[in-house]
Order: C-alpha cells, then structure tokens, then sequence
DNA sequence: ATTTTATTGGAAATTAGTGTAACATTTGTT
DNA sequence: AACAAATGTTACACTAATTTCCAATAAAAT
C-alpha cells in the first residue's frame, strides 16, 4: 500500500488515535489539532502529527484535523474500513470477555462465531454469537472470509486448535495461550501473553 | 540493581525465557544453549546471547546456559524469587479468567483477592480466592502488602475504580479497561489493550 | 596432549525510532 | 492586509535496539 513499511510502532499508536477520534465524533466534535491529540495520549503532538504524515497530509494548516476526515483515512490504513470477520476458538471465560467486548465496544470487527468442543455450551449464545462444535470451523471460515482467529482454549489444547484454524484457510491468529504454535508459514502468529505482560510489569513495579 | 537501565523490549523477553525454562527443568533438561532458546521463542540466538549478557555472564563457553541457574538469575532480575502479591478489581469474566489463569499456570504471582460491587457475586470462590466488595480493597491491600492491581471492570465505571486502588496505596495497575485513567504520579499504569492488539493485527494481516 | 567443535560474551558497527527545533506554508480571523 | 494558529517538512542529535564479528573458553574427539 504504501512505498516504505510503516514503523511498528506507529502502527500501535493509530488505534489509539482512532479511538480518541470515536470518542470525540460521538461528542461531535469536528475538528482536533496534534496537541490536543497530546493531551489525550500522551505522546508528543510533533510525533503525532508525524505519524500521521507518514501516510499523507490528512490535516488543514491553521486549523487541524477534521475527526471524521481523519479517522476514514485511519480506518484504510489499519484495514478496517469493510468489516473484518474474525472467530474465537474457546468459550471458555476468556473467550467469552472477548466476545462481548468485541461486540459492544469494537465497531471494527465482526466476531463470527465462537467455537469449542464442551457439548454442554454448544448452541448457546454470547449476546448474539452462536458457540458452534470446532468441526464447523472450516465451513464457517470459508463461508464468511474469515482472517484472524482469536485462540483462547487453555494451553494444553492449543496446538491441536492451531492446526484446526491453520486448516481452515485463517491466516493470522492471535494466541493467548502459552504454548508456542507450530503452524505453515502462511500462517501468521502473534502471542498477546498476559502472564508475560505480568511478569514484566513486576519488574517495574520493583524498582520503584 | 544494575547501572544502566535495561532495555524495555530485553525486560519483556526474560518473562518468555522463563517459561521455556521452567518447561526444560520439569522435563530434567540442566543445559541448554542459546540456539535451543532461540528454537524455542524465535528470537535469534544472538539476541538472546545479549540478552542475558545485559544482566551479568550466566552461561558457560562452549556448554551453554544451566537451566536452573538461569532460571535463579531471571527470577531475580524480574523480582519474582519472592512472591508478588496482587489483586484483582472487577470479576466479569476476564477478571474471572485472568484469576485461575494466575492461580493454575503462573507459580510466581499470588493472587490475594478479587474485587467488585455485584452483590450477587462477593463471598463467591474463584477457585481459592474469595471475591470481596471494593470497599475492603485498601484494608486487604495494606495487610499483604499488594503491589499490583489488574482492572478488569467496564470503561465506564474504570476511572473510579482506579482511584479506589490508587487509594489503598497500590503503585502499579495493568488496565485492561478502554479508559483512560488519571492517577497520581506516584501510581504507574500500565494499559493491557486487547482490541488495539487487535487492531493492529489486523494491519499485519491485510498487508499479507 | 592436541585438535576440533561448540558455545558464550563482549566490542563494534549498523539500523530504527524518538525528541527537538526551525520554518515555510496554509487557513481562518480580525 | 495583517495576524494568529496549526500542519507538514526537514534536519539533526540522541537513544534504543539489533546485528555482526570474533576472541575466549570448555568439552569432546582424535
């Protein structure tokens, strides 16, 4: 999409600039600078304003930058201007948090269905998802263009889960379980390991 | 502890070593060398190498790294070789979730309490932890001297939350909450934001 | 005993990212 | 028309982080 990779960091913080920008859409807000964007961040309006300028002028000079212009062009850049299916593979109580949140607070992505293999939750729904058996995995990613799965079955489970999801066409998973996947290539694993994200807090928490 | 302040992204890799070495000791592995290590987390071997050369030299030339020696040093390093008292403030189920999973796989954090307003659910267990109404937060606090608080509640009800904690003298929070808190100083807030996570994933895997 | 092989650890070079500053440019307002 | 406000661009120093290279060391093999 664009000449030079985007920083990895950069692409951390417009997230968070798109929610600021949700936020103050729905105040009505339509026009924020780069130091107001500051203030409620926390990272400097230089670097704001360079972030943002890395993938084109999307501000007006003098006056700002227009919320709802802005968080169009954040939308395109991230890839979430059409919606994004995704699926959560475990129904248990993280599985579950992940699906309300998603549903009531991320307007972004769509959580297709959650799937397990407990038959007593079966059929149930979270809100409006229905929690299907995991050997319905393939024909419902298939079905719905399915790209990410979030992966939240307890740590014993997982490889065997990995490979069902690597075996359903999804290309990229996000692991909150501890064990390492070993999966294809064209599969794309990212750990969001909380225990890990703990234990390095500690350390901080220690030399204060 | 050590001279120079050790990097940020070296702080959040040692959590990773650990587990491979915890896994490699209850399976009676005492050696292992950087190129293992670096089978194991993806990190190149020269990276962890340095990693570990950060913190002083813990393996031996031509051998490797003992496992259980390591294992002392990390833990020490982290300041997890005595155990870190924490709480809980919110059981939806991510607080739930965030519970057991600490009590069942994490041996280096305890788990004090877990906090909430819901009448419905304080006296309740979680596994061996008892759920207790917010208002005995600072009292539990002081008496297991708890540095570390995990917020879980809903944004909306996060910023009063938060001072509730930072009230009761804990100095350290990892919000899993979208709001942004505003705490004293003294008090340092880490945000654990899933959907961003996401979001920026999201990115990565329509750039595939 | 000597050579070979495996491996760490440290120095040096390189790359990536951030912070700061300066300033031309554009827009809106008075 | 003049002024104020804000972006976008460039430059540069600084720090953080990674990679590369190789000497030093230990164990294993001959």
């Amino acid at each position: 999409m664009e000449q030079k990779n985007a920083p990895k960091l950069v692409i951390r913080r417009l997230p968070v600039y798109l929610r600021i920008l949700d936020n103050l859409i729905s105040n009505d807000v339509e026009i924020v600078s780069s130091r107001e964007l500051s203030d409620e961040t926390g990272f400097t309006a230089e670097q704001i304003r360079k972030d943002l300028a890395f993938f084109g002028a999307f501000g007006t000079r003098g006056t700002g930058y227009n919320t709802s212009f802005l968080r169009e062009k954040i939308l395109k850049i991230i890839g979430l201007d059409e919606h994004t299916n995704i699926v959560i593979v475990g129904a248990g109580h993280l599985g579950i948090a992940l699906t309300r949140y998603n549903i009531t607070k991320n307007p972004y992505v769509n959580v297709v269905a959650v799937f397990d293999v407990d038959p007593h939750i079966i059929g149930e729904k979270i809100i409006d998802v229905e929690v299907m058996h995991i050997s319905r995995l393939k024909e419902i990613a298939k079905r719905h263009a399915v790209k990410v799965a979030l992966l939240t079955v307890p740590s014993e489970q997982a490889p065997i889960a990995a490979s069902e999801i690597a075996n359903s066409g999804i290309s990229v998973i996000l692991n909150f379980s501890l064990s390492k996947l070993h999966v294809p290539d064209s599969v794309y694993v990212r750990n969001a390991d909380l225990s890990i994200e703990l234990q390095s807090l500690i350390y901080y928490a220690n030399s204060k």
